[in-house]
RNA sequence: GCCCGGGUGGCGGAAUUGGUAGACGCGACGGACUUAAAAUCCGUUAUUCGAAAGGAUGUGGGGGUUCGAGUCCCCCCUCGGGCACCA
């Protein structure tokens, strides 16, 4: 064992062991417990930054200790390889997408590979990658054959600089994340996977899941954003048009004094006829499609309607109350048509102040204050104005009674409602995976036969979509013959959403080089759910919800028995730097590879393991790295101080045995941490031991032979999962064997207390004294060892409290 | 606006869930070693009064419960995140 940590020879040694050795390849066939451990497979951008660091670290610590606890640890990695960016290169600088993307897949993995952790690289999938398209459309197809992927008509997000569609998380604040230009809707026939049948699922299986942070559950619920209430009829008089209107609110059906019908309903047009005013209603409609959508939806934005002239009938009162076109109902949520109360709703009030239509109180709190002459009331109280209702409880008791009546009448019904839509996946853009369906004149819609599959990405020159989808531009692509009576047929050019592929790579994981089928279905059921998913908080809704969708799709298909793909969850905290997420395009990135060479990956490791809580967002800030590298050399020199001790044969005196103590309570402090995420806290267990070891050393003592074994393989486990080289090479050059094969440290419970323990003396709860006593001293000999030491008079105490033993509570 | 999290020394953060607040680390200050610097080592480091012993104050602010509150309850301020005309 050299003198020093010499972490740059070390760390190369040990990740090159690890590449070549069995450490991390996974028999999904052994009979030891599986345990599969995944960190979200990364988007390959070209570098690692510190999210990534602290991920796969998190990841990696938990692989290894996993392992040592007796686990078969599956441990995969890939990448999330089609998207935009590539593609955006490729407008600009002619290289190919796929040369652009592979090259910077081999510099991230090279780099993942220098911060050490452990990955069956066996299992490496990549998105992009043919074998990986070839079953991504095999599995789409699975789908639109089980109606659960269709085709329609509908508005996305165009950003008219760079020529492509967006996806709705891709517009900030109603403008491209890229060049900033105004986002426009365009209406186009899109296609969609039919995530809303599994709204009412996927949001109870939140309920049965594993361990997930209920941060990212809530966040889920308010996506799915269930609402229950009732729906019912109105009849536009003098006409033989309905439509129907849903409300959460049925208690306040009497105060209903206008409906409002969306500018984008389908009944608008007809509406537009029957109307005394059709040039007006006309005039508001060209109004609103002049708006982007982002002004449409903004809240703040001043509240815009049309009177059609027409009247509805309130179906509770048989009042005819006015029908207006506002563009504040949403045509895509609900009905696209409301029952206005402005009494009782905030956005009806303001629209009803503005056009000077009545407000009708008809709830009123339980003092019967309040009055709605300057706002609404949305409180709970009981009704009023509202016949034989009246002086019912608001909401529930009076929507129940209410829609008892709907219901009875035949007027209505109970109804759910969710806020989820339909994933749309089609993008117009090339870096994806192609949509394997044909248009065919007479046979319509028909999927690519299995056996042709892949439907291979074509070779394009110009990726920039011009006029439709970049893959309409090769002639090749697009003609090909219909797979049911062989004539002349269209391709679909879009191709899929990447969030598509990521939906199912863990599937891929378990199976990676399977020819025939996505994956075998026993490795699937015997090793789903993922037991431990790891990764940024950014992906709380989209991706794993998807990915939940994916499963209890797959599962109705009959490929699977499972219902969830991620057993328990843990959700990092952002590493932020200049108070913002670290971005290229922002200029504000921290590159770990220079941490690499002036550091170590093991003190980078440790450093940013310690610096937070592993759940909490930070700041990036390198000031403390300094401390886990001098912990680093400090243990080293510790343990080849002790390691250079010669073999001795000798009772254990004080200090070892009280060394002793403190290597076990480390032991029982680091497990549980390890249990908890509690890695910062674990890596401070692990520098006081050692400036415990530090004190021990200063005086000259000789650690008998079997203590020094203990010590040494035992505080080694308790590292290596944190930093795998230096405990990897300190525990070879002693033991002469592998550390990655040891079992995981276990405590002796008889060694964890200490003789003496510090009696804390407080009166009144306010600590004044403390002395030191023997472990398991009775109550009344510590109180008169206080009376003898202290100026206290217990007789006068009003009461004392032992607590716990360690402190004992005067209250005078 | 609504829904989640937070607020503890100069800084990152500990605190067994109601029981010694400030572990561990960074930084700073003083000292040793050195011709010097770096590295390393030894001390000090919440604030405040005091020469010291020791005392007082102290976990965003205000109130409350309790022998005892960073931790529980009520009100307020503030920061971060998510959703946002969802009927």
């Amino acid at each position: 064992m050299n003198s020093q940590f010499e972490y740059k020879k070390i760390e190369k040694k040990w990740q090159d062991h690890w590449e070549n050795s069995e450490t991390v390849k996974c028999d999904l066939k052994s009979d030891k417990p599986k345990f599969y451990n995944l960190c979200m497979y990364p988007y390959p951008s070209g570098d690692l930054h510190m999210g990534h660091i602290r991920n796969y670290t998190i990841g990696d610590v938990i692989t290894r200790y996993k392992q040592m606890n007796g686990f078969n640890v599956l441990s995969p990695m890939g990448w999330d390889s089609f998207g935009l960016p590539a593609e955006n290169a490729a407008i600009k600088t002619g290289i190919h997408p796929r040369e652009f993307t592979e090259e910077r897949i081999a510099n991230m993995k090279s780099q993942i590979i220098r911060l050490g952790s452990l990955y069956d690289w066996d299992r490496e999938v990549a998105a992009h990658s043919v074998d990986y398209y070839k079953w991504t459309q095999h599995l789409f197809i699975k789908l639109f054959e089980n109606d659960l992927a269709y085709k329609e008509d509908a508005p996305v997000n165009w950003c008219n600089s760079c020529r492509t569609v967006l996806a709705n998380e891709q517009v900030i604040e109603g403008s491209c994340e890229r060049c900033d230009t105004a986002v426009e809707p365009k209406n186009l026939n899109q296609w969609f996977l039919k995530i809303s049948e599994y709204s009412e699922e996927l949001l109870q299986g939140l309920e049965e899941i594993g361990d997930w942070p209920e941060n990212v559950k809530t966040m889920q619920r308010n996506w799915i954003g269930k609402s229950e209430g009732s729906q019912f009829e109105l009849n536009i008089i003098g006409t033989d048009l309905t439509f129907d209107v849903f409300t959460t609110r049925p208690d306040t059906l009497f105060g209903m004094t206008f409906a409002v019908i969306s500018p984008e309903h389908e009944l608008i047009d007809l509406i537009m006829e029957q109307s005394e005013k059709k040039d007006e209603i006309q005039n508001y409609l060209d109004s609103i499609e002049n708006k982007s959508e982002f002004e449409r939806m903004s809240i703040t934005k001043e509240k815009t309607g049309v009177d059609t002239t027409l009247k509805v009938t309130n179906p509770i009162t048989n009042e005819e109350v006015p029908l207006w076109i506002a563009d504040y109902v949403l045509v895509n949520y609900g009905t696209g048509a409301i029952m206005a109360v402005p009494a009782h709703d905030e956005r009806d009030y303001e629209f009803a102040k503005k056009y000077d239509i009545e407000i009708r109180q008809v709830i009123i709190d339980n003092e019967k204050t309040i009055n709605v002459d300057n706002e609404a009331f949305t409180g709970n109280g009981v009704l009023m104005n509202s016949g034989e209702f009246n002086d019912l409880s608001s909401h529930e008791e009076a929507s129940k009674k209410i829609n008892e009546f709907l219901v009875k009448n035949k007027i209505g019904d109970e109804k759910t409602t969710y806020r989820l839509r339909d994933w749309l996946i089609s993008r117009q853009r090339y870096w994806g995976c192609p949509i394997p369906l044909i248009n065919c004149e007479d046979c319509g819609l028909l999927p690519e036969k299995y056996e042709n599959l892949p439907v291979l990405l074509p070779e394009i020159k110009d990726y920039i979509n011009t006029d439709g989808s970049p893959l309409s531009k090769s002639k090749e692509f697009v003609e090909t013959d219909c797979p049911k009576c062989s004539k002349k047929a269209l391709r679909e050019t879009d191709t899929m959403d990447t969030f598509v592929d990521s939906s199912w790579y863990y599937m891929r994981f378990l199976d990676p080089k399977n020819e025939k089928e996505p994956f075998n279905s026993n490795f699937i059921n015997e090793w789903l759910p993922v037991d431990q998913y790891i990764g940024g908080v950014e992906h709380a809704i989209l991706h794993l919800l998807y990915s939940r969708f994916f499963v209890k799709a797959l599962r109705d298909l009959g490929l699977m028995t499972i219902d969830e793909p991620f057993h328990n969850l843990f959700s990092q905290g952002m590493i932020n730097f200049g108070g913002a997420k670290m971005s290229k395009s922002k200029g504000n990135i921290v590159d770990p590879e220079e941490y690499f060479a002036t550091h170590g990956a093991d003190a980078l490791r440790l450093y940013i393991l310690f610096m937070a809580p592993p759940s909490d967002g930070v700041e990036w800030n390198d000031g403390g790295i300094e401390g886990t590298k001098r912990f680093l050399n400090k243990l080293w020199d510790n343990l080849l101080k002790i390691i250079n001790q010669e073999d001795t044969e000798k009772e254990l005196s004080e200090d070892d045995k009280s060394l002793e103590r403190k290597i076990n309570q480390t032991i029982k402090s680091v497990t549980q941490h390890f249990e908890r995420f509690e890695f910062n806290t674990a890596v401070s267990d692990l520098m006081k031991f050692n400036n415990d070891l530090s004190e021990y050393l200063k005086h000259d003592s000789i650690l008998p032979k079997e203590l020094k074994d203990v010590l040494i393989k035992n505080i080694l486990i308790l590292l290596y999962p944190m930093s795998p080289h230096m405990a990897s090479e300190i525990y070879e050059s002693y033991f002469d064997s592998d550390i990655s094969t040891e079992k995981w440290a276990n405590f002796d419970d008889s060694k964890l207390e200490n003789p003496m323990y510090e009696l804390v003396v407080q009166i009144n709860g306010k600590k004044k004294h403390a002395i030191m006593v023997e472990t398991g001293i009775e109550e009344d000999d510590a109180i008169t060892l206080c009376e003898s030491n202290f100026d206290i008079n217990f007789k006068e105490a009003k009461k004392i409290i032992f607590i716990k033993d360690k402190i004992i509570n005067i209250v005078q």
